[in-house]
Parts: C-alpha cells; sequence; structure tokens
DNA sequence: TTGATTTCCGAAACCGGTTTCGGCAAGTGA
DNA sequence: TCACTTGCCGAAACCGGTTTCGGAAATCAA
C-alpha cells in the first residue's frame, strides 16, 4: 500500500538515436543495419562501410541491453569482490577499479561490483549476477589453491579470467605479476651485499601465489649455491603480526639470518618490529626485502625495499583478457605473466662485517 | 578480418523461468502476470498473491535488461570513481563498495563502477554511461564546493545521491557523516583537559566538508568560551607534507598551541612529524584529535585519536537512499546524516603544566 | 429487470535490437 | 538462351518483458 510516486528523470535519454532512425537515414531496413554493424558476410563492404559512417556521424551506439535480450550478453565483466582483512591488495583497488574499468570501456564493455563476506555468499553473488545477466564473465582477484570460484564457473561454462595463477589450469585463463621471479631476483641481489644466510617468510598459503613466490625462493637460492635452512622459512605469514612472530623465530634462530625476504609486505613491515625489539637495525644489521609496494613500506625507517606491482596496468589487462574470453579465444592464448618491479629503496645493505 | 570465433557459454542460463513459463504454470497470460508482479490495481488482490506466490516457487526474477527495454531502467547505480591522490577515502573503498553492493542488492540493484581521470572525462563517463542505460542513478562521493557533477546530473533531471552535503541543495539528497559535530566535539573534549590554546588545520577547500568542519570547530570554541586565533589556523592540508607544513606553522607560533585539531587524519599524521623534529611528544606536549579514522592512525605513536566513519554503513545507506530516490521519493526525504565515532586512541593528554 | 459501473483479465502493440528465411537481380557455366 | 549460383538485402519472427486498450462478467443503482 505504499503511495505510488512518478520515477524522475522521463525525458533524461533526450531522443537517442535508435537503430530505427539509423535505418530511415540510410534508407535500409533495420536488419541490414544491424548486420552490417556486426560484419555479416552477406552485407556489401559498401554497405557496411556506409553504415559505419553513419554510426559514425549520429554516434550510435545500440543499446548493450537491447541486444542482451536477444544475445544474452550485456557486454558487462563482473567483480565479486570478497572482504578479507589481511589484504595486501585493498590499498590499491582504486587503482586496480581505475584499470579494469579503463580496460573494460576500451573495448565498450562495463563494470559491474558485486561483493560477498562469507563463502555461502560468494557462491550465490556469482549465481545472482549470472541470473541477472549481469555480466558476461568474471574478473577473480586473488587466485586461490583449488579455487571455488573456478569450479563453480568452469563447470557452468561462465568466461573468467584469474589474477593470479592456477595448476589445474584446465579452461582457465590468467594474468599474474611473477613473484617467483621477484624472490629469485631478491635472493641474487642479497647475494651479491654478500649474504648468504638468507631467511624466507612466505605469505598466506590458500593463494596460489604463495607455491611460486617459494619455489622461487629455493630455486635463487640455488642458483646462488646457498643451501635452504628450514629453520629460518616460515609460511603463512600475512598480516604485520604474523610478520613479526615468525620475524622473531628466525631473528631467535642461534644462527640468524642476516637477510630476510618476505612474500609481502606486511610481514616485512612485522619483521621491522621484532628487529626493533632486538636492537637490531634494519638496512645494516638486518637486510630486508619484501613484495607488494605497499605504502606504508615507503614511510617505514627505512623505506622498505620491495617488488611493487602496477596495479592499474594488471587491471586493464584483465579486462582485456576477459573481454578476448567472451569473444571466444582459446584460453591457451589467453596467460601472460609480467614482472614485478623493485623499488630499492634502502632496507637493504651489505652483509655487516660483526654478523653472528 | 578477425577469425569469428564462437563465443563460450551457450547454454549458460540453462533456462531460466521466463514471465512466459509464469503465465503457463499459473493459466495466465504474461501481460497479467506482468502486472501482478508490479502491483497494479486492475489486478485482483488474489490473483496478485497467487502470481507471487508462484514466482517464489518457481524462484522466477524478471530479467533486468530485458525490463529495461521498455522502462529504460536497469536496476543498476552507478558509481564513478576519480583517482585523485590525496584520498583519504581510498583505503575504505573496499568497504564501502561493500556497503553500496549490499544496499544495492537488498532492492534488487546492482552496481556499475567506472572511474575517470580528468575532468572531461569524468563528464563523458556519466555520459556514456547513462546514454548506454548503464545506471539509473548515480552514487557521488566526495562531495564538493559547486560539483559539476551535481551539475551535470541536475540539469540532467537524473538522480543521484552525495555522499557530503551541498550549499545549493536543490535537487540534491544526500548522506553525510557529521564532521562539524565532532570538530566541535574535539574542542569540548579537549576543552575538558585543559586545552585553551587549540590550532586547527583544515582539510580541502574544495570539498565541501571543509566548510562544515571549520564552522564546527568555531562553534566549539564559541561554546567553550574560546578565541579563535588566524595564527594557529591553517586551511586545506589533505596530505602528510602539507599537514607536516602546517603543523610547523603552528609549532612555531610564539604562543603555540597545546592541542591541535586536524580535518583529516593525514595531516595529523604530518603533524606528528613536526612535532617530533620540535622535540615535542603528542599526547603529552601537545594534544592531537583528527578525523578519517584510518588505519595508519592506530600504528602512529602514539595511536592518533580520531573521529571514524562507518564506511560500510554510509554505503550501504547512500545505496538505499538512491534507489528511493529512482523510484521517485522528493529529495527532501532522502537527506540524512550521521554521528562519526570518536576512537579516544591516546594522542591526547592534560595540558601540559609547563605550557609555553 | 435494465442500464450503467466496476472489476478483472486477455489481446495485442511495443521497446530496440538480432537472426532466420526467402527472394530478386546479377553473374556464371554450358 | 536457360538453368544455377551467388551476392545482397528486405520481411518477419523473435527475445522477455511492459503497457495500452477493450471487453466480458459481476456488481450496483434505479
Amino acid at each position: 500500500m505504499t503511495v505510488k510516486t512518478a520515477p524522475i528523470s522521463s525525458n533524461r535519454a533526450a531522443m537517442r538515436v535508435t537503430i530505427n532512425d539509423m535505418a530511415e537515414a540510410l534508407n535500409l531496413t533495420k536488419s541490414t543495419v544491424s548486420r552490417a554493424l556486426n560484419g555479416y558476410a552477406d552485407i556489401s563492404e559498401t554497405t557496411q562501410r556506409r553504415v559505419k559512417r553513419m554510426a559514425e556521424k549520429l554516434n550510435y551506439q545500440p543499446l548493450s541491453h537491447a541486444q542482451a535480450i536477444k544475445t544474452g550478453r550485456t557486454r558487462s565483466l563482473g567483480l565479486v569482490l570478497q572482504l578479507s582483512d589481511h589484504d595486501a591488495q585493498r590499498p590499491f583497488l582504486a587503482e586496480f577499479l581505475a584499470g579494469v574499468s579503463r580496460g573494460a570501456s576500451a573495448e565498450g564493455y562495463t563494470l559491474t561490483v558485486a561483493s560477498a563476506d562469507n563463502h555461502d555468499h560468494l557462491i550465490e553473488t556469482f549465481q545472482n549476477l549470472l541470473r541477472d545477466g549481469k555480466a558476461d564473465g568474471f574478473i577473480l582477484p586473488r587466485a586461490m589453491v583449488d579455487d571455488p570460484r573456478v569450479t563453480l564457473l568452469r563447470d557452468g561454462n561462465v568466461p573468467f579470467v584469474l589474477f593470479g595463477r592456477q595448476d589445474a589450469d584446465e579452461g582457465c585463463c590468467w594474468h599474474d605479476v611473477r613473484g617467483e621471479d621477484a624472490m629469485r631476483d631478491a635472493v641474487l641481489h642479497l647475494n651479491r651485499l654478500g649474504h648468504k644466510r638468507i631467511g624466507f617468510i612466505n605469505g598466506g598459503l590458500i593463494y596460489s601465489y604463495a607455491k611460486l613466490r617459494r619455489a622461487g625462493f629455493e630455486q635463487g637460492m640455488a642458483e646462488a649455491g646457498l643451501p635452504v635452512d628450514r629453520g629460518i622459512f616460515v609460511e603463512d605469514a600475512v598480516t604485520v603480526k604474523e610478520g613479526a612472530a615468525a620475524g622473531a623465530l628466525l631473528l631467535d634462530h642461534p644462527n640468524r639470518p642476516t637477510a630476510i625476504i618476505c612474500a609481502v609486505d606486511h610481514a616485512a613491515l612485522g619483521v621491522y618490529q621484532s628487529a626493533a625489539a632486538r636492537g637490531l637495525k634494519v638496512g645494516s644489521d638486518l637486510s630486508v626485502i619484501a613484495y607488494d609496494g605497499i605504502q606504508e613500506g615507503l614511510h617505514a625507517q627505512p623505506p622498505l625495499s620491495t617488488f611493487a606491482v602496477d596495479t592499474q596496468h594488471s587491471g586493464n589487462r584483465l579486462a582485456t583478457l576477459l573481454v578476448r574470453r567472451i569473444r571466444g579465444e582459446p584460453v591457451e592464448l589467453l596467460r601472460e605473466t609480467v614482472p614485478a618491479i623493485f623499488l630499492d629503496r634502502g632496507s637493504t645493505g651489505p652483509v655487516p662485517k660483526t654478523a653472528n
């Protein structure tokens, strides 16, 4: 029994150009116009050009939701965010969205964003968006090991692209930053500075990057001819607190490391704390290299040397890849990785003379 | 000359229930079903209930883009993000989006996100989304003085809701946090601690909040019976750097303040720096209260006392208000403010005995 | 009882596109 | 010259909804 109030913005679309206007202006039928614009072979080259020029002139673009009624596709990309606390990605969300949005709009697509808290709600969110045709495909940030989203979408035959890689790569395409190379380079960088005792603090094991970064670290150690000591090797530290705990463990080791590599910046900030608590100066007594490129790292003392990710660029690439996937390109052609960018900001130094 | 590859996910919507299925199941025509669901008066109560129950049972929901073709509305809210650097909102973007998304989906709406860099692109982005019918209305984060977005949308008769207030309030509805009350409370809180020399560092003047927070500060001073000294009063500091500069100015004043109120947290962190540079201990030598509730403030030494905003809740409210606006409710009923939440974390203290 | 209203639903047009189908005209081969 | 393609476009159906209009049945007034 609510009062019916008239929705506002009645004449807002102010007579946009429809396909009928186009047909009239060109003295063709709308079916011909439609097929010309979609590049059908049974429309002559001449007519196609003529139609496309007119579309340009009249600034005509088909309404995506009008097309969708027949094609089922709305020209929009879906992105489902998950609110997890310890998310190094979060400060970069704005850049990421900007990149995705730009990549999408370059292809005539838009971006639909939803968020989910728990797991059930996550699946439900995808399904709702799909049922309502609000997304033609999805960008999956933060690829996880055995990612439930992948299972869902793959089974549903829905296009998707991962930010991160996937072991079971069937039907998967992705864009990722080569964290393994970063970890390897970090080892070699430290080794050039004379370090031989290098500890490692890995990130969240539920994410697929952890395995890669661990392997990168191990490869770097192998290349440097250094043994990996599991006594100064910790997994699954993603918060400052966990990083501090891991750092304490490493620094209290009887033969403590002169350098520590962290798979995520937050953990490194924790290492800063435990180093300070033990009277160790980061940058001289202890070298630290991490990964992510968060802002806090820049403001830390000393500024944290880390591998940064061009999140905006990654967002852009992900959108582009997804659109190509939606258009039917095979996944094998839609897998790419880019290097991280080393920011040598000052948390490393030559191995201390008085080491141990 | 691109190879035509077949788009994937052909049968993905796996036979969703359409209005025709409904009509058949109910032995009614689809026009009746449609009108029943939309609550038309010329459909009997009995039939309406019957139809709605069936919709429930079959899990039927009309395709928004199928409705849109006739109604022009796609049941989606638009949000255009601007990439401006010094944006305290950014760390909260995830929460904000979560709130908006939740509020929207509760009303059967989804969220379309786009981003813009410069001003021209901003307007263009709105217009593209409108022309394509990708958004029925917009949430405008960070209300500005003489906001160009407001002008555009108001003239275009497009529904919108502001996060923040607007002086020229015609056609505007909003949700906002009462920063002015926060500033006032900050003054009174400090005054209760004995402070009489209280400096003020305002935030970005292009935003509409600046005027309000200034007024709140002045009102607090008036209520406390304190004069406002323009010598310890700075405008337009939004970054750590600008905050440090402003702090320096205030602290170098011959009769320096014993407390400083900042309109934004980042500025307060700058004040921390200039206080440290002068050998002043925040929390004892100098009290500081700010506004925003950013995470860095918690990790600062001492933790920054500040007024926090429940960004997720605000996002939720904004979505709800916008939907109501789209449905035609008058703007006057769609204006609300909520209080900020004071987090007394430790950057204030009694006025120092040896003051000056 | 009859004429005038209401009440309530069906029929059909419509929205802006896409896609199938059919057919005319020009070209091709014998 | 005639049958057969081929190239190219129009006609019309269709997608899944909304909305206008008209009319049958039930109710009401007289």
